[in-house]
DNA sequence: GAGAGGATTGGGAGCGCTCCCAGAATCTGG
DNA sequence: CCAGATTCTGGGAGCGCTCCCAATCCTCTC
C-alpha cells in the first residue's frame, strides 16, 4: 500500500495524495476530502523510510540516559517523570522517541559511539550531565542538534540545556532558615563534582551574605548523594555549634536525620532540615520533610520543546532556561502543616 | 556520503561496498580490508531510511507502556530497571528502541493507534498488562510480532510472553510459613482484576492444599496495591486470628507492618509476614521483610531477546517463558541474617 | 469574450540502498 | 592446456516518497 495506491482508488495523482498528507494548501476542498476518506478507510499511513530518504529528517528524536544505575538510586523517580515530560512534548509534536540506556557493562565512550553511529534521530535530549566532554564536542562538530537536562561542565555557552533553578533554590532554603531565627545554618552539599551540587552551594552563600552573615567554611560538608553520605556529613557537622542544615537532596536528609537523632539532637527544636527535592520519602520521615520542590515533568517537556523547536528552525542559537522550583514547608522547619 | 562515494574512493563498485557492509560473502579479503579502511576512515554509516526502503526492516522495536503513573507509584525501581534489561538485549542484536510512554490524559484507544500508525518498527514489547484487548487484537490480526511482560487476560495462547512464577513464588512464600510453624496463615491479596494478583493467590491455595490444610475465604482479602491498601486489608485479618501473612507486594506489606505495629501485634513472634518484589524499602523497614524477589532486569532482557528471536525467523509461533523467582529470607518471617 | 493570473493537478527525477543477474577472474581436475 | 565449476565484481532496477516544473483549469477584469 503506497502513495500511488492511494491516488489510483481516489482518481487523482500521487502528488495530489502527497500534498494532502502533508497537509500542503493547493488542493481543492473536494479533493482533499476524498483522498482523506480513502486513506481512512484503508488505514494508510506513509512509509517512513522513503519519507526520511527525500527530506533527510525522521521525526524521531533520541533521548540518551547515559549512567542509568546511579542515576535511578539517587531518586527512582526522577528518570520515569522526566521520561513523562519527554514523551508528552514528543507527542504534541508527532515525533517519536528513540531511547538510549547506558549501562554499567559498556565503556561510555562505546556507548556514545553507538549513538551517533545511529542516523534515525533528527536530534539529542541528553537526559544527563557528564563528566565526558567527548560526545559535547562530537555532537556540536556534527552540527547536531541536542538539549541536556542539566547545565554541562563543558562549553556550557554553546550548548541548549533545560535545568533547575539551582542557585535561587539554594538561596530560599537557607533564606527559609535565616527567617526563622536559626543563626548557625550549614549544609550538607553534594559532591562538587557535579553541577547542581555546586550551584545549590553558591545560593546557601548568596544567601548568608545577603543576610549580612560571614561564610564558615567549616559549616559547608560534602558528601555522596546517598543516605549514608548524609549521614556521614551530618556527624561531620555535629562537631560544630549548629541549628540549622540545608540539604542539598532528600535521601542525605533522610541520613543526616538519623545522625541528629542518634545523637539526640531534636528536630526541628534543636536545629531545623531542609531536603531537596521532594520525594515520596519527604512525607514518610519522622518529622516529615521541608524541601524544596522541583518540576521535574517540566524538565522533560521543556527540554525536549526546545529541541523540537530548534529542529522546526524556530529557535536559533543556544538557549539556556531555569525552571524554577517550590519551596514545600513540612515539620523539620518546625512550620505547622496539615 | 553514500555507498557510491565510498566506491569511488576504495575503486570498488557500490555492491561490493554494501557487501561489505552487510558482512556478505564473495568478498575477496583483500578488497574487504581495503573497503573497511575506508569506511573506518570517513565514518560512514549507510543510511537507514534508504535501507529500510528496500529490506522493509527498520531494526528498531516498539516498547510500550501504557498508564506509566500508576505502574511508576507502585514500585519506581521496576520500570528503568526493565528498560535496562531491554536495551541489554536491543544492543546484542543491534537494535534501537522507540519508547511509548503511555500519559494519563491521552485516550488509550489514542495511545494505541499512535504506536499502530507509526511504521517505524519491526515488533512490540509491551511492557505492561492491559485490560483492553484491543490492542492485542490488531497486533495478531497485522501480524505484528510482539512480546509481553505480562500473562495478558486474552488471547493469551497465542501471545508470547515472558513473566515470573508467581504462582511457584506464592507457594513459595505460603509453605515457608507453614515450614515455620505457622498455623494459620493469610493473605493480603492485590486487586484481582491483575494477573500476577491472581496467580499469586492461586500458589498460596496450592502451599496450604499441599500441606493438607484447608484454604478459609477469610483469611484472603484484597486490597489496592499500595501502602494503604495493605493497611486496610490488615486491619480486616486481624479479626481472624492469624499467625503469619503472605503480602502480595513489599508496598502492602509496609502498611501492613504498620496495622500490625499499631495493633500492637509483634512481628514476627506474633505474627510473620512476608512481601512480594523485594525493594530496597524491603531492608529499611523494622524488622526487615522476607520477600520475594523477582529478576526484573531478565524479564526485560528475556522478552526483548524473545521478540528479537521472533524478528529474526528464529522462533517460530507463540512461546511463553516462567521465570524463577527467589525467597529472601530477613526479619519478618523470624530468622536471622546479617 | 479574450487574456491575465492564480488555483489546482500530474508526472519525471532522484534520494541511497539491496537484490538480482550477467560477466570477469580464478581455480579445479583430467 | 582446456572445459567447467567456483569465486568475485559491477551495474540496472526499483523500493515509496517529496520536490520541482509544466500543464490545465478556473475566475476575474476590461
Amino acid at each position: 500500500m503506497n502513495l500511488e495506491d492511494i491516488a489510483r482508488r481516489a482518481g487523482v495523482s500521487r502528488s495530489t495524495v502527497s500534498r494532502v498528507i502533508n497537509n500542503e494548501p493547493y488542493v481543492s476542498s473536494r479533493t482533499r476530502e476524498k483522498v482523506l476518506k480513502i486513506i481512512q478507510e484503508v488505514g494508510f499511513t506513509p512509509n517512513p523510510g522513503a519519507r526520511m530518504l527525500v527530506t533527510q529528517r525522521t521525526q524521531v528524536i533520541g533521548v540518551v540516559i547515559p549512567r542509568n544505575l546511579s542515576v535511578v538510586f539517587e531518586d527512582p523517580y526522577y528518570f520515569p517523570t522526566l521520561l513523562q515530560g519527554v514523551a508528552g512534548a514528543a507527542q504534541e509534536r508527532d515525533y517519536a522517541t528513540l531511547l538510549w540506556l547506558g549501562s554499567s557493562d559498556e565503556d561510555e565512550d562505546r556507548f556514545y559511539q553507538r549513538i551517533l553511529k545511529n542516523r534515525l534521530m533528527d536530534g539529542l535530549l541528553i537526559a544527563s550531565a557528564t563528566t565526558n566532554p567527548s560526545i559535547f564536542e562530537h555532537l556540536l562538530a556534527q552540527q547536531i542538534p541536542f538539549v541536556t537536562t542539566e547545565r554541562p561542565f563543558f562549553y556550557s555557552d554553546q550548548i541548549s540545556y533545560v535545568t533547575i533553578d539551582n542557585i535561587g533554590a539554594g538561596r530560599t532554603a537557607t533564606e527559609h532558615l535565616i527567617n526563622l531565627g536559626r543563626k548557625r545554618v550549614g549544609t550538607i552539599a553534594g559532591q562538587q563534582d557535579n553541577v547542581d551540587a555546586q550551584d545549590r552551594v553558591i545560593g546557601y552563600r548568596e544567601a548568608l551574605r545577603a543576610a549580612g552573615r560571614e561564610v564558615d567554611p567549616d559549616l559547608i560538608v560534602e558528601g555522596y548523594f546517598s543516605r549514608r553520605g548524609g549521614y556521614l556529613a551530618m556527624k561531620t557537622l555535629l562537631r560544630q555549634e549548629i541549628d540549622g542544615v540545608v540539604a542539598a537532596s532528600d535521601t542525605m536528609a533522610v541520613g543526616a536525620l538519623q545522625a541528629l537523632q542518634e545523637a539526640g539532637v531534636r528536630v526541628p527544636e534543636d536545629v531545623a532540615l531542609v531536603g531537596f527535592d521532594d520525594l515520596p520519602l519527604a512525607i514518610m520521615t519522622e518529622p516529615t520533610l521541608t524541601t524544596i520542590r522541583q518540576p521535574i515533568t517540566q524538565r522533560g517537556y521543556q527540554a525536549t520543546s526546545l529541541l523540537l523547536a530548534m529542529l522546526a528552525g524556530e529557535v536559533e542559537g543556544p538557549r539556556q532556561v531555569l525552571l524554577p522550583t517550590q519551596l514545600v514547608i513540612r515539620q523539620s522547619t518546625g512550620v505547622l502543616t496539615l
